[in-house]
DNA sequence: GCCCACACTGCAATCGTTTGCAGGAAAGGA
DNA sequence: TCCTTTCCTGCAAACGATTGCAGTGTGGGC
């Protein structure tokens, strides 16, 4: 490894020096500095960033944590912070907490020794406690709140995205509109339970609560809470899905009971894919800036470390896409 | 920030004592030990990464560089490779390159500053130097090989899995088999079309050089080669395409010239996805066991770092899975 | 009672970089 | 010519953990 001391060396000054010239330009000669460059550009030298972040507490390095990298949605998400990032000379410790509170803790605690200068966290349920492993560190919470006081938030508007989208279920005559929700303790889901109960409200649907089932957030969880909904005696003619991933189940639970989309079922996800697009009929959904919110969060974040003010909580819009997967209600059939 | 001197000091011993307390359990007396662990543990001690790393030259840290983490198959690698690093206690330094060889390039510098004691890479076109940037770095090349001479590498069984694809389509009459293929400059691209030459020998069908178009591994391209190929006069009745990205334009672009799958062209794509499984008609795939492929190259890299000899070359097999998307040819159309 | 061996602990150097401080040279003014 | 100011450079001390070496104390053997 080619040090600052093997620059120096060779440049005929002082490691300080060799120093000073490569990121003070201003404190050096300009003929000096010219030398040093020069050299350490032969010599193919790159500064050793533990001896530096050591000295400086400062390594430019940023954690991310996501719940799910095999998730498109997180998978965007990480490359837009990504990018954001990289464009400021930073670089991302990135960690799966495949939405155990456990995994994530012990991600903090790695992520600790490596002194980074901020974190963004898409939060889990237990994000709250976890946080104080890293505590004074600046955070941005990413797509969720962890409801911890102050925090600062990157979110897009989950009210509007599913009233919006249940809205449209209504404006079509749908008045047994099911849902299937996530994990109430997370604030995405209380969001769009929330958007859905005031849609609901607005077109004068009574709230039922037989009609609402949870969801864990995966395929599976969306096929099961499906099953069980679309199987009962008055079943749903239209379904609202909280998440991508479990409206991929939810999907698959309506092919399996013979059920076609939209003639038997409407069908509106949250959260655009390319598999929404590709499938037939094409899916309607609430589509999110997701790419967007990444960056944005990982922005939000290199300001809040410089020391800039910044607003506490961000919203981006969502945007409903209607494709085929809706249809007005047959009021022969019902 | 809790230091070993905090640690120490509460303990009433010597930061050197306390450094062996922790991890060098043998060489402390017994009642010394536990008195360290025990304020270890109220403390919250958590070792600063950058100073181990900057005395012992060894940062428990290797390098993921993936061509493109959007792309399902490329985070499922990279899920492998954490998981199995996590459990060996390493932590991972992920990349993205976007098949750019500058980008990549940039990659390796970061990297390199970081002192990582490996590097798992996918490699791009230009691999074989860039990796001049990182030499003497123990290095696994993963899913493709960079031609580099006695590198480590852990890919699936191209040919066999290209030879089985498209033997199972000129098993159901086709003659006219077309084939979107990759970059050249890319093994896999390379070994996927020698085991399409390799099976229509096999099954006496002439090489015809129009039937095979290059594609640059994501979807527009698929879809525009897709397109030239199946708007000929002559346009194949069946038609492999070398990975999954690609498939999807294919697919759209047979959707588009109103093309019914499989009625007037069989589809077989490389590796499975959520997407090949649900759309319709299900497409059928070579898939790969890619997870896997992951874990065994993090496996592979840290026998690797402890010095233990193994093979350069591990190869996978892939399987053949059949789904709605190929069907005999119709002879009396053909 | 003496000495040796062994088990344990502490001192201090080290990794590569940054930075406060001070010294030295050049330049400019008197 | 001499003094002051300015500009540039080098010395040396950090950052926090690890580790070779030396020192201390205890126990056991004779």
């Amino acid at each position: 490894m080619i040090g600052l001391q093997d620059v120096a060396r060779a440049a005929g000054v002082s490691p300080a020096t060799a120093s000073r010239a490569l990121h003070r330009p201003d404190l050096v000669a300009l003929r000096t500095r010219e030398r040093v460059e020069q050299v350490a550009l032969e010599l193919g030298y790159r500064p050793n960033v533990l001896a530096r972040g050591l000295r400086t507490r400062g390594s430019r390095t940023i954690g991310l944590i996501v719940t799910d990298i095999l998730n498109p949605f997180h998978a965007t998400l990480a490359k837009g912070v990504q990018d954001a990032a990289e464009a400021q000379g930073y670089t991302v410790l990135m960690f799966n907490s495949d939405e155990q509170p456990g995994k994530e803790r012990r991600a903090l605690e790695t992520l600790h020794g490596h002194l980074p200068m901020g974190l963004i966290v898409v939060p889990t349920a237990r994000t709250r406690e976890n946080l104080s492993v890293v505590s004074g560190l600046p955070t941005v919470e990413l797509d969720r709140a962890s409801g911890l006081e102050g925090a600062h938030t990157v979110m897009v508007d989950n009210v509007a995205g599913a009233r919006e989208a249940v809205t449209h279920l209504t404006g079509l005559g749908h008045r047994r509109v099911g849902m299937i929700v996530g994990n109430q303790d997370i604030s995405t889901a209380r969001e769009r339970l929330q958007g859905y109960r005031e849609a609901l409200e607005t077109a004068q649907v009574p709230y039922l609560e037989e009609l609402v089932l949870p969801g864990d957030h995966r395929e599976q969880g969306g096929r099961l809470a499906a099953l069980r909904l679309l199987s009962g005696p008055e079943r749903p003619t239209a379904l609202f899905v909280g998440n991508n991933e479990m409206t991929v189940g939810a999907v698959l639970a309506a092919r399996e009971l013979g059920l076609d989309i939209p003639g038997d079922l409407s069908v509106v996800g949250f959260d655009d894919s390319r598999w929404a697009q590709t499938m037939s009929p094409a899916l309607s959904v609430v589509s999110q800036p997701t790419y967007e919110l990444g960056q944005l969060a990982c922005q939000h974040l290199l300001s809040l470390i410089a020391g800039q003010p910044c607003v506490d909580s961000v919203r981006l819009p969502t945007r409903m896409i209607y494709r085929q997967s809706t249809a007005a209600l047959n009021t022969v059939e019902a």
